[in-house]
DNA sequence: ATACAGATCGGT
DNA sequence: CCGATCTGTATA
């Protein structure tokens, strides 16, 4: 697989959600190559996305990172206690980013298993193994990826991504946002994706939760 | 200098 | 549903 270079994340923000759906992110952390392929993305548009840190072209020492150029990682403490991970889209001098939301394990799983709970992967239930990565918060803590991350370039060889296989359209959803309840109109746009087909999804749209 | 809320998670 | 836990941000 082919490492994707500035010009993929020179686009919109929504178009590199959904564009980064099965692709893989990696993390060669202390010579251990963690990574996995990404399964719910989200974008946050920047200036007139009232979700997004840089709503209002709102430009603070947190917030530099989306304003600076494409291909980068954006990675903030959330709740005093989990890092989100980012990656910049667009271009110098526009703000937005893509949330990387849930990955599926591809590689370094018993790593991941020690770094999210502190045990081996082989003493890890079902649920737990799940759990690894299925969340924001939780993904950046098997991937060890942390404050000390923020403004990684993504062109680097530390923390990059791997172009991978789309998923087919039937296979993606589309829809709101999580855990956004403070933005107004934004509340409702149709900015989150995921590939349906994924055990390791965050949340799933409720409107869709019974199909066969 | 102080107040307050948050792109989450895990346990009730 | 609630609390953890702390930084960024706004207000004075």
């Amino acid at each position: 697989m082919q490492k994707l270079d500035r010009n993929f994340y020179k686009c919109s923000a929504l178009e590199l959600a959904k564009a980064l759906l099965g692709y893989h992110l990696v993390h060669i952390d202390d010579n251990t190559v963690l990574a996995g392929k990404i399964v719910e993305t989200e974008a946050y548009m920047g200036i007139d996305d009232k979700a997004a840190h840089s709503y209002n072209n709102r430009r603070t020492r947190r917030t530099e990172t989306m304003f600076g150029p494409p291909g980068h990682a954006y990675v903030y403490l959330i709740y005093g206690m989990y890092y989100c991970m980012n990656i910049v889209a667009a271009d110098i001098g526009i703000p937005q980013a893509v949330l990387i939301r849930a990955l599926e394990p591809v590689e370094g799983m018993d790593r991941m298993a020690e770094l999210r709970y502190g045990k081996d992967l082989s003493r890890c239930s079902k649920k737990e193994i799940l759990g690894l990565t299925n969340g924001p918060g939780k993904l950046c803590r098997a991937m060890n990826i942390t404050g000390a991350d923020n403004g990684e370039d993504l062109c680097g060889n530390r923390l990059f991504l791997l172009k991978g296989t789309a998923p087919p359209e039937s296979d993606i959803v589309i829809t709101t946002r999580v855990n956004i309840d403070y933005a107004e109109e934004a509340i409702n746009y149709p900015y989150r994706f995921y590939i349906n087909s994924s055990p390791y999804v965050s949340v799933r749209d409720k409107s869709l939760q019974d199909k066969a």
